[in-house]
DNA sequence: CGTGCTTACGAACAGCGTTCGAGAGGCGTA
DNA sequence: TACGCCTCTCGAACGCTGTTCGTAAGCACG
């Protein structure tokens, strides 16, 4: 065994230094920028979820440590609000049409939930942040044309645009923490939970919990997160049409 | 200064063995408890915040080390999933009234809005929680009786109470992160920041915020978080009562 | 060839949740 | 009474976090 040498490792050879010093003056590797960090941190949250992204991780990735970020982010907050408005890049609206204005804002609502879900975390970060970057105020502009063709009140226009965005991103938050709090569980594995809380529910005594067992079933097999928010999204969606001129026939 | 005493205090003699005894016998402090623990945490959040409450900070509450919490709880997890059900104990329900059960839905919500107002955090850390906890399950069941005495089908009901819980627990944590965020911030200091923010979108080119520069003034000034809440429950509580045969005139 | 100036980044700080193992106190039994 | 056991306590430590500081290196300009 004293002979046997591994193949390709040679121990502790000093490293010229030609090479040293063309390693050093060219690192290879693409110069840091606010724009490559902040699509790190997307690559960060898609592999390793919100809780993985730290600023280590994110030094990791691109090559370097945690310091170098803060040459070009003040702090993790203002991270997470550049990646917020990065992400609201990819929310887009249609033409604002009158006639279909309540489907025009359910339709916005999907759109807007299935960008946050393809950005595991994203919502984690939003709730409480006053969307005003750059895309941010295009998304509230696009998002206030829309609720404005159906001829609401100003208020109501307003404040229906700032409650159905907060349900919205609220519903992609609880999934995404439910998801991540069951560790590296599949979308399967949250419904053999489910199952679960099913069983355990209707095994409650029904003297007590008359209401809770009755309502067990449909309280856990019914289409699963998609139609949960569906169904609150239609809730929200008729008690603003019954504000609008537009649907009172 | 080699003869000057401090006036109180002697300089390392020995206990004698009785006090010490006497001392280490009657710790003079209460008794260590899952309890005690409970209610160390709610007083910490009341006056550090969400962000304030860590196991050392909760441990010198309680005048002992982070350590010895783990005897009585598994972990932060269970520590909050304990208090968010202590909180639990103190919502309350009407007897339900199919006469009234619009009302008394939206009682309940304001109700319990109040209650995780008055706990500041707790909303933060009930975001993808399921309520099962002894309190909870009370809860949930007195919310599924007073919704279901407006003869809703039995998925609507169901859902309705989820989506309706969501909304509310999620609008208490928006408020709550907007609150910590603007440091020690009365609500004086967050209408002058919402000032700016009007200002600010005000300011904007009309031309490409059309829709947001016009709407800017309802979107601040009216009627603050409060206005806001009432809003989106009236909007899920006209939506849920267009599935109530009791409310088709 | 200096001389600044901007950027990079290892090391360190204070804090976090959690674990470990030594110690102390109470209690049942010999 | 004395011993062993068993539970509760808790200081120290581990590995993690966001952030700051001081040093070092590269480049532009006089």
């Amino acid at each position: 065994m004293a002979n046997a040498q591994a193949p390709n490792e040679v121990p502790d050879a000093p490293v010229p230094p030609w090479e040293r010093s063309r390693k050093a003056k060219t690192p290879a590797r693409a110069p840091l920028s606010q724009e490559a960090i902040v699509e790190a941190a997307l690559h960060v949250l898609e592999t390793d979820g919100y809780d993985g992204l730290s600023m280590r991780r994110l030094g990791a990735e691109l090559g370097t440590g945690a310091a170098s970020l803060y040459a070009h982010v003040a702090n993790k907050d203002e991270l997470l609000k550049l990646v917020i408005d990065r992400v609201f890049g990819s929310v887009d609206f249609p033409e604002p049409d009158p006639d279909r204005w309540v489907e025009q804002v359910r339709e916005t609502m999907r759109g807007t939930r299935r960008v946050l879900q393809a950005h595991p975390g994203i919502a984690r970060a939003m709730l409480g942040q006053v969307p005003f970057g750059p895309s941010g105020l295009r998304i509230v502009e696009g998002f206030m044309a829309v609720l404005r063709a159906g001829d609401l009140p100003d208020h109501v226009a307003a404040w229906a645009g700032d409650v159905l965005s907060l349900y919205t991103v609220a519903s992609v938050f609880e999934e995404d923490i439910r998801f991540s709090q069951h560790g590296d569980s599949s979308r399967e594995d949250i419904e053999v939970w489910a199952g679960q809380m099913k069983d355990y529910i209707k095994s409650l005594p029904v003297a007590v919990f008359p209401n809770l067992v009755a309502l067990a079933d449909p309280m856990f097999e019914s289409g699963g997160p998609d139609g949960r928010f569906e169904f609150g999204l239609d809730l929200m969606l008729r008690g603003l049409a019954s504000f609008s001129p537009r649907n009172k026939p």
